[in-house]
DNA sequence: TACGTTACCGAACATATTGTTTGATTTTAT
DNA sequence: ATAAAATCAAACAATATGTTCGGTAACGTA
């Protein structure tokens, strides 16, 4: 990829995030991220066709930070010790929300939040789907795959707006003792 | 409230539902309601700020109808029997949901359904508050309550999205059964 | 029925934002 | 050094928004 295209993109990410600590999503426009990413206009379309899909674009780098699990970096926060697998996971997942909580935050604080949210639930369900078999319960799979989702990005997202009054091993324990594993 | 004010309320929305049916939310403009319901532009805007407080209006409409608990109309779906006071409440509202499932899917289909979300969470959080005693977590008030809103709500979108293959109080039946009551 | 009030109409308007195009200019990769 | 490609600025059409206005029709009430 080209260094002026790297440049770019970033500056936009950057100028997007800024605006998303001040105003909400749907009040910013083109012209401003254009303005305090300080490029030109046809350059910025060169790069997103709108501004749904640079937020998509940002939630995508978001969350492949977040559920990738490359060996090499799964010990920075690993604190599994005798979990279950799904348990050790969603543990090691809300280290890394917490690490880009500033970020999260503005993203969740208005309209934007919801692309977010169903970005995570996506996510959310193919990690899930992983551990089914810890889950013990009569329900459809979909059924299941939605509900853990649902309540797993919902309760994240009131804890992210707590100021993270909590550490992350404890919800990921009042998450886990809401399903008897 | 004056007859034409109401007729006019009931035109917009109906309008606006109809076009929901076939078109996306953030694609219908504030001119193709006004042409759909057969009014003035000046007398949308006498009732409405914005297209987003007319989903909101519309979504109250529904909620009031789906969480009202009075007594007198509680006798038609009821089947309680010897359930948990929240287990019946639930398979109410979600008799309830059934009647309005054609409304609701077309609102759920695309962004609009975050905003029904939204508002579906909030009333399931003060519902939920109520029944609290029946739950028993070591978790945060907040916790539980993001918890089962989360995926009560979740789940109720997926359940609606199957073409409601389920009858209501199978859902309630394997909602009820994640949280050991 | 007559009256004053209120809602509606519809047309025009200013305004803002979007997304595209152009051709010149700079930077990059090799 | 050179060809490719990314950026820039400026102008552009197209679209949607929200407001204003005087005139008309419907309403509630006495």
């Amino acid at each position: 990829m080209d260094r002026r295209q790297q440049k770019t993109r970033i500056a936009i990410f950057q100028a997007f995030t800024k605006l998303l600590e001040s105003k909400r999503y749907s009040n910013i426009t083109v012209q401003e991220i254009i303005d305090e990413a300080n490029i030109g206009r046809s350059t910025f379309y060169a790069h997103f066709e709108t501004k749904d899909e640079l937020l998509r674009a940002l939630c995508s780098d978001i969350f492949q930070h977040i559920f990738s699990d490359n060996p090499a970096n799964e010990g920075t926060h690993d604190f599994s010790g005798a979990d279950s697998g799904l348990k050790a996971k969603l543990t090691h997942i809300l280290h890394h929300l917490y690490d880009s909580r500033r970020e999260i935050q503005s993203i969740l604080n208005c309209e934007s939040g919801e692309l977010f949210m169903v970005h995570f639930k996506e996510y959310l369900c193919v990690l899930f789907e992983k551990y089914l078999f810890e889950i013990k319960s009569q329900a459809p799979k979909e059924f299941i795959l939605k509900y853990l989702s649902g309540s797993f990005s919902e309760t994240v997202k009131w804890w992210l707006s707590e100021k993270t009054k909590y550490q992350p091993r404890e919800i990921a324990e009042y998450f886990t003792s809401f399903i008897s594993l």
